[in-house]
DNA sequence: CGGCTTTTTCTCATAGTTAGAAAAAGCACC
DNA sequence: GGTGCTTTTTCTAACTATGAGAAAAAGCCG
């Protein structure tokens, strides 16, 4: 407003998500020349080729991975890396889902997300690192804590983060667990990695972005539906389950799915059918109309 | 990544909330040299002087209006304002909440929310506007749609953002409300105003900014408890339901609202009471370890 | 003490959720 | 062409939460 104008490098950063195999994939470029490790596609933003910044972010993945996004939404802003010597200090980062293994280019792969975050999948029950590995480390963290003050803190950051050992874990906390574990030292990227270290690393910060994401994601799914841009236009109600639980990193009881899929009115029967190796699944169609009949129609589920 | 850097300037804006006598108010600058209308606290992000974003938005707000902040959320980047003229072209916007009437500068005041968004106000039944104005000129513009398509479309969005005239309004779609009337002219801020302008009038695009912490700040309500900031460390259970009204914009039941509140565990009695023209009401505080019990924590009144 | 106001407690009908059982519809194999 | 296997789909019963109203409780004012 006042002063001097000051200029500033701004970066823009892509999660582009897809399900396949009932597997959560996200776009990285491969470690490279200038990268240590997995990153994101990213690229800087030029208002002088692009007027907006999603007109900006597709340029760059369509330029470093040769893929068109669909629908776009923004997850947030990262500012606080301008002493870490890089000149970038203002990072955009935006979600899109695309359907499934779409073309490729030469450095860029789709990556399983839970390799990322292993603790963060719990299909199959609780992932066995979280009882053995992040119980016990953070456990530690706390009683490590000097002066009682700052152990009820640990303790009720802990709580609220990964639960306890028999209370909930809240499957939206992806990026207060992830935060928690950077600062504990348990993930590579942290200031003070310590000896045992969770999950795949990536450069930079892009794995707390892909956190911010995974969260959101999570939140999401429940009142908006997103879901459907995952799928190709006809998917069976099991598909569709499959998926929502891909993301969601649990399982879901089968019937109530169905009835809270149904009766908000998301989806109509095209008539055909799926052959499986049970019964055969009747084949469905999302209905973009709910959305304007119930504002925040989404697969409820808790 | 690639490429010569681009530098840009980045202002922070600041939505600034506090809720006094049952009303939500916001803090502006008020107009003068340079604005033309009410702006939000703002200022440009230096990262020389700020490490982070938010520190720099403290600084600015700390200087225009002689405020600290508490809790700060970042609300959403705007981007899209390159080719006005104006050298700014990415605006980082932030929400904070204070208690009450505190300390001001001099071209900085307290202005009612609702002042800028009339329709949004339903405490005392559907304001007299939507049913007078609102609703006409939407029809209007469906009705103006010449192609069935387009018709559809206009339908479909109008459908979603203020609803029909019996069926239901969602007071969350605050944004998308603004937007539309943006985009028919009801609005000052207009491309191409019309005739009839709804609510008071804000520099630039502020007034956007506003719409959107309106809506995120009545979504986070149900399940997050930002009230508490903005209430006295002591309070009334009738107290606490007026703030909450006061920001959603609709009354509540009191038996039903108190129900929620205890059950949540969200708040523990001091002892004490305020004497009121009836039965006296218990003093309650706000207990902060209900959200390490519950991280889903917060007034789910709908 | 009786009337007034406001807070607080109670109650009840309705709606929504969880969890399990079981029926239905195909395939494969004998 | 039946029998068993798998998977989808429907149904049902218990439980929990929500919406709305009645009424009790606790103060003040005259």
């Amino acid at each position: 407003m006042t002063g001097m104008p000051i200029d500033i490098a701004v970066a823009l950063d892509a999660v582009v998500a897809a399900v396949s195999d009932d597997e959560p994939r996200v776009l990285v470029r491969s470690p490279g020349e200038h990268l240590p490790a997995d990153a994101l596609p990213a690229g800087t933003f030029d208002p002088d080729a692009d007027a907006t910044l999603d007109a900006g972010l597709r340029r760059w993945v369509t330029e470093q991975a040769q893929l068109d996004l669909g629908h776009l939404e923004q997850l947030y802003t990262f500012g606080d890396r301008g002493r870490d010597g890089r000149r970038r200090v203002l990072s955009v980062a935006y979600l899109a889902f695309v359907r499934e293994s779409t073309p490729r280019a030469p450095r860029v792969r789709w990556h399983p997300w839970y390799r990322y975050f292993p603790w963060e999948d719990w299909r199959d029950g609780r992932p066995a690192i979280v009882e053995d590995a992040i119980f016990p480390a953070v456990e530690a963290w706390v009683a490590a804590a000097t002066d009682p003050q700052a152990r009820h803190d640990r303790q009720r950051r802990t709580r609220r983060a990964i639960g306890t050992r028999r209370a909930p874990w809240n499957e939206e906390l992806v990026l207060e667990r992830y935060e928690l574990f950077w600062e504990i030292g348990l993930v590579a990227e942290s200031r003070a990695p310590g000896p045992m270290l969770l999950g795949e690393r990536m450069a930079f910060d892009h794995r707390r972005i892909l956190a911010t994401a995974l969260g959101r994601v999570r939140g999401a799914l429940r009142y908006r539906p997103l879901v459907f841009e995952l799928l190709a236009p006809d998917f069976t109600l099991p598909e569709l389950q499959q998926t929502v639980e891909a993301l969601a990193g649990r399982r879901l009881h089968a019937p109530n799915f169905r009835r809270l899929v149904e009766d908000a009115g998301l989806v109509e029967p095209t008539g055909a059918a799926r052959q499986t190796a049970g019964r055969p699944a009747k084949l469905l169609r999302y209905r973009p109309d709910a959305i304007a009949e119930r504002p925040d129609a989404g697969i409820g589920f808790r």
